[in-house]
DNA sequence: CCTGTTACCGAACAGCGTTTATTTAATGTC
DNA sequence: GACATTAAATAAACGCTGTTCGGTAACAGG
């Protein structure tokens, strides 16, 4: 849409009049590809980071990134991969501040959802958007890098660590029998339908804390046994950073 | 991307060699538009639909659509509010089938639930996309088209369906206290959680059905007040049709 | 110092959404 | 039936996109 613009934000690197190019090592390269995508992406979204874009920022030309990058989904990808280690290591952490097992997937699912929302274009581009072509490297598959083929994508480890706390729960009876693959399924897609909701309406007006809250609320009602000790009861938002 | 294609399977119709161009009425046209846009997006998604692939579809040059619609988003929108017209008829009819309003209730999330998933490029679209551009003429926004301000946007109208059902339920003391908007959010958050869940891993090999049922059950247990007589039932799928 | 390797550039291709000036078909009105 | 008006259509262009290709030049090892 070159009609409603606002793109052109994006300094011209013009890099003196003498285009004396230097190389750098593929590993430098590399990294100050995938930086300049990030900071396109968080500075205006997706729509902002083209491979033209990104190559302005880094000084080069968008053939250059083509050595470095097999795609422009690659580069993606790259970013959703760290997005998912952000995802994974505040959730652990947040998880192992509290000793009930139930309080720890409280807090876990919380993490997430702050996450989510505290970076709407990265959770919109690993969750809500169908990149066009972003080849289904997302929970479930494998990263198609023929050159990698052992380390699994991060999008698995992070869903396993909920599949595994909810199987926990379940075998001891903490949470309601059902299977614990479907459980953990339906918790997340509980979870994930909060944060997919705010940040489809971000304009609305509502209160999120209580939406969280009472989301949790219900969810935990609906998981935790009829005698449960914790029923009815909201895990407290953690404290504002 | 044009490398990997398979974008061609689009008919050039072309209409003989003389450029014999007829003139249509803007309401026949209209329909005309929004039919190959349709047709296109069914065969293949968001990618299929460009301009020049709707034009060439309807036999005209992709400047003529300008003629009949402000945007592209104009006509994803079009598209939009006719699903959402068959989101909300389904609703309806499914809903209008049970007597008991928690029954009611449940069967109209299930029919959402299988609307969404029978028509899942749309769902998206509406749903899980941010369609760049897609001026945010969402569930909350009001239609920028000048001529029709009268008319809000279908996407309204669903939600208001959902947001009644809930205030109604919550008055007559059948669902747990809360303020009814924020626990029709909640609903529609755990609803969508699930669509969105299969839609974006269709290749996963779950069953859906027992996914639903127990996302289902686990809301309402949440949701039902404690002594509630429909605890722990879960609403029986609706027959195949 | 010479030689490979390869990171990089310049130019191009095909497609995209959109705009402009221009043509031409259809529809009144006399 | 002839003429003026209206607006649906066109052709061509603009600037953007992802990607490819042939050549060049910078660095590394000998």
């Amino acid at each position: 849409m070159p009609t409603k613009s606002a793109k052109k934000a994006v300094e011209t690197a013009d890099r003196g009049v003498k285009p004396v190019r230097r190389r750098l090592s593929p590993a430098e390269r590399r990294i100050q590809i995938i930086e300049a995508a990030r900071a396109l992406f968080c500075e205006g979204g997706l729509a902002l980071v083209s491979m033209r874009n990104i190559a302005r920022r880094v000084g080069i030309t968008q053939a250059a990134i083509y050595q470095h990058f097999e795609d422009k989904d690659a580069i993606l990808f790259a970013i959703a991969e760290e997005f998912f280690t952000r995802l994974i290591e505040d959730g652990m952490e947040k998880s192992n501040e509290e000793a009930d097992p139930i309080a720890r997937l409280k807090r876990g699912l919380r993490g997430y959802i702050e996450v989510g929302l505290s970076r709407p274009d990265e959770y919109r581009l690993v969750f809500m958007t169908n990149v066009p072509g972003f080849k289904r490297r997302g929970m479930h598959r494998v990263p198609p890098g023929e050159e990698a083929p052992v380390e699994l994508t991060k999008g698995k480890i992070a869903y396993a660590f909920l599949q595994e706390q909810v199987r926990d729960l379940i075998g001891s009876g903490l949470l309601c029998k059902g299977d614990p693959e479907v459980v953990a399924e339906a918790v997340w897609a509980a979870i994930h339908g909060i944060v997919s909701l705010i940040l489809t309406h971000l304009d609305f007006p509502w209160a999120r804390e209580e939406l969280i809250e009472t989301q949790l609320r219900i969810l935990f009602d609906g998981l935790l046994p009829d005698g449960s000790p914790s029923r009815g009861k909201v895990q407290a938002a953690s404290p504002k950073a």
